[in-house]
DNA sequence: CCGTTAATTAACGGGAGGGTTAAATGACCG
DNA sequence: CGGTCATTTAACCCTCCCGTTAATTAACGG
C-alpha cells in the first residue's frame, strides 16, 4: 500500500477525516478547533491529521504553540482524475458521447 | 467505517483491486481470468472481489462454474461527487468562476 | 458415478489502523 | 523560573485487512 494513489483513498476512507476536510474547507484551524465536534481523544485527532498530512491533503503550520492545519486539495485532484477513467460506465452523457465518436470512427475508417 | 462513502474509498484504497477494475472495464471476466496478472493466490482474489462487491463497484453473475464479475461505476460517480466540494481548491478555473460569481455577487446586494 | 475445473470457505499469522490513557515536548505568560 | 495550555509521542488493546494453505462446494463432462 506504498503508491500515491492508495495512501489518498486509504485516508479519505475514514468518516472522521473526511469532517475534518469538510471543516478545513471552511478555513484554518487548530487541533483543538478540529477534534471539538467529534468525542475522541485529542491524540487520535493528532493521528488523523498525521494521517492526512501523509496523504499531501493537508498542510501545516505552526505559530507559537499552535498548529494550525489547511486543506490541500491536489491529491483530490489526482483521485478525481483517476476515477475519471470510468466516467463513461456511469455518465450517461458520457456513454451517449462515447457512443458518438464511435460512430463518427466507424463511418470513415 | 459503516457507512458508504468509507465503503467505497476503502476498497479503492488497494492497488489490486484498483487494477482489477481496470481490468474489467474492459470487460467482463472470471475469477481466474481477473487472477491472472498477480501473484497472489486464488482466495485472496476471491476476497478482493468480495471487498469490491460490497462497496457496489462490481456485479457478479454465474453461468455453470464460472462466475464473472462486472464493472459498475456508480459508487465512483458518488466518490467523485463527493470530491467535486473540493473542486475550488484545485481547479484554478474553478477559482477564476467561483471568484467572478463573488464579484457579482458583491455588485448587486 | 468419478474426476476435473472453478471458486469459496475455514483456519491461521502478521501487521496496520484506530482508539485509549499517561507521559513528554514546546511555547507562552505571570 | 513555574505554571499552564496545545500538541505529540509512547505504550498498550483490539479489531480488521491481506496474505497463506487446506478443505469444501458446485457444476461440467467422460
Amino acid at each position: 500500500m506504498t503508491d500515491r494513489l492508495s495512501v489518498i483513498f486509504a485516508a479519505l476512507a475514514d468518516p472522521t477525516r473526511r469532517a475534518i476536510l469538510a471543516r478545513l474547507a471552511e478555513g484554518e484551524a487548530t487541533v483543538t478547533e478540529l477534534a471539538e465536534p467529534f468525542d475522541i481523544s485529542l491524540p487520535a485527532i493528532s493521528r488523523h491529521l498525521k494521517v492526512l498530512e501523509n496523504a499531501g491533503l493537508i498542510s501545516r503550520s505552526r505559530s507559537a504553540q499552535w498548529r494550525s492545519s489547511r486543506l490541500e486539495a491536489e491529491p483530490l485532484r489526482e483521485a478525481t482524475a483517476w476515477m475519471e477513467r470510468y466516467r463513461r460506465f456511469w455518465d450517461a452523457n458520457f456513454a451517449r458521447l462515447d457512443a458518438h465518436l464511435k460512430r463518427l470512427q466507424e463511418e470513415k475508417p
